[in-house]
DNA sequence: CAAAGTCCTGAATCATATG
DNA sequence: ACATATGATTCAGGACTTT
């Protein structure tokens, strides 16, 4: 049994061993509905940004050049009311896999954040925190017309409010914050560098794969906060498979949906050269 | 004609002339009816933050004291709906009487913030960035069960999409980035203190008059950096009365807005004493 | 008078056990 | 699902008191 499953060709249900580090190929609302529900431990979910930019040319600001935008299939929403019903649909879907004591991350920009915090709410997930993702080394705005968008905002959230005991190793989180503020307060607010240099997955052209790869660092302090060793950390848009990458090798489980073959090729691959690694 | 307005003394409309640098006690979306429209050149709105608390009393063990916590009259509504219609009355209001380059600052945290700002983007604001205020002193998080919340979100956004006008003052922006980061590169991240000491009001008990009363620093940095000299900043929701005393003490021109009486009187009180001052 | 120590509090969805 | 009783954590900064 090899690391990716094609959902087309899987009939009936996925118990959790068949899918346990998997990445399965597929539609991931058709998907969710034939897993279990209450089966995983933590989900992180960075959702198409929503960016409203114009078809041919992108605004400078928002992305480095026209070519690399994020201008691709994935982010072509008609309107708000469309992306808002994906969102309400992908959040639904992953509520009811989560464990009643698992947790929940969103990441996002001030394009799509609002709608989508006001969803989960909507929902019944009850906010833990918005944490503020600050950027180190932002793309600096160079027109110089309104201020430097350094900041991506991660939602953490149970799945209802009555939910206590889910994880938090403080002393982890902790241990960021010293090294991040030099201050034994845990903020909600982080300081880590962009996705960069070895890490950045790029195809056949040399040019990157994803607009949107997450760095690895932010994924490791997320999932050591928030999640023990052997637990379930579920993504049910993989892109480039950072969730799992990082999951596995600290020693948790991943399950990863993505609905295009070149970003689970992608991934595959590099879940593979983790084997090797460890 | 004094500084206050009542609005049930006044019939039928509002020039410009009648209410610059006034208060006005009454029913916000009723006194907006009757301003002009495109009238004010920038918006602060600092809304309720339907914060939802618990009834219960929380205690500090060692010094057994109460956490006040807000649990007033004005921050009471019974529904996510009922709050969001509230939200998008006010901000309908706000645009109409907006100038066609106005810009508009809405303060919020987790509890709110995200209802409203996806309230902005279904009214055809344009948002220019979302702003995090990083608390220097934040309340910490004492039973270490999530991280501390140290930020407030402010969106600041224009009008409509095609607005390029807007005010933006970027030398007295940056000031403010190499004061807090000994940055160059304008973030959309502000380090600073939360209000404290003489600027504190405090009714006849010496008790806070107002829980949620904001930094005369906050509104300097927003004031300068998104206004002109003679400017009309414009505060429909106006509590303590901050916005307008910084507007006063920095050459522009307010306009407030509020319905309760203590407000309203203290706002008066502290203008005058502003007045002396200068 | 200055320096050091004490007390208080800040927009907070902060837990658990029992009935 | 409520309500009630019990428990024993955090830090910066301003106001106030003591040395």
């Amino acid at each position: 049994m090899g690391l990716v499953i094609n959902d087309k060709e899987w009939a009936g249900k996925y118990k959790l061993k068949d899918i346990q580090n998997k990445i399965i190929l597929g539609d991931t609302i058709e998907v969710m509905k034939k897993m279990k529900p209450k089966s995983v431990d933590m989900v992180f979910i960075d959702p198409p940004y929503f960016l409203q930019l114009p078809k041919k040319r992108l605004i400078r600001w928002e992305v480095k050049t026209d070519v690399e935008g994020v201008n691709e299939q994935w982010d072509k929403f008609a309107s708000f009311k469309e992306y808002d019903n994906f969102i309400k649909k992908l959040l639904k879907g992953v509520k009811r896999v989560m464990k009643p004591n698992a947790t929940i991350w969103v990441i996002g920009t001030y394009h799509n954040i609002f709608r989508t915090g006001k969803i989960m709410y909507d929902l019944g997930f009850w906010m833990l925190n918005d944490v503020s993702w600050f950027k180190t080394n932002p793309m600096p705005n160079w027109l110089n017309v309104r201020f430097t968008n350094a900041t991506e905002t991660l939602l953490w959230a149970v799945k209802d409010k009555k939910v206590k005991k889910y994880v938090y190793n403080k002393e982890v989180a902790r241990e960021y914050s010293m090294k991040d503020f030099n201050s034994k307060i845990v903020f909600n607010v982080w300081r880590l560098p962009i996705c960069m240099g070895g890490q950045r997955l790029k195809n056949a052209d040399g040019k990157k794969l994803h607009s949107t790869q997450k760095p690895e660092a932010l994924l490791e302090r997320i999932i050591r906060i928030s999640t023990n060793p052997d637990d379930v950390v579920f993504d049910p848009v993989a892109g480039t498979g950072t969730t799992g990458y990082v999951a596995k090798k600290l020693g948790r489980n991943f399950i990863m949906i993505d609905k295009e073959e070149k970003y689970v090729k992608a991934m595959q691959k590099r879940l593979k050269g983790l084997q090797t690694k460890l």
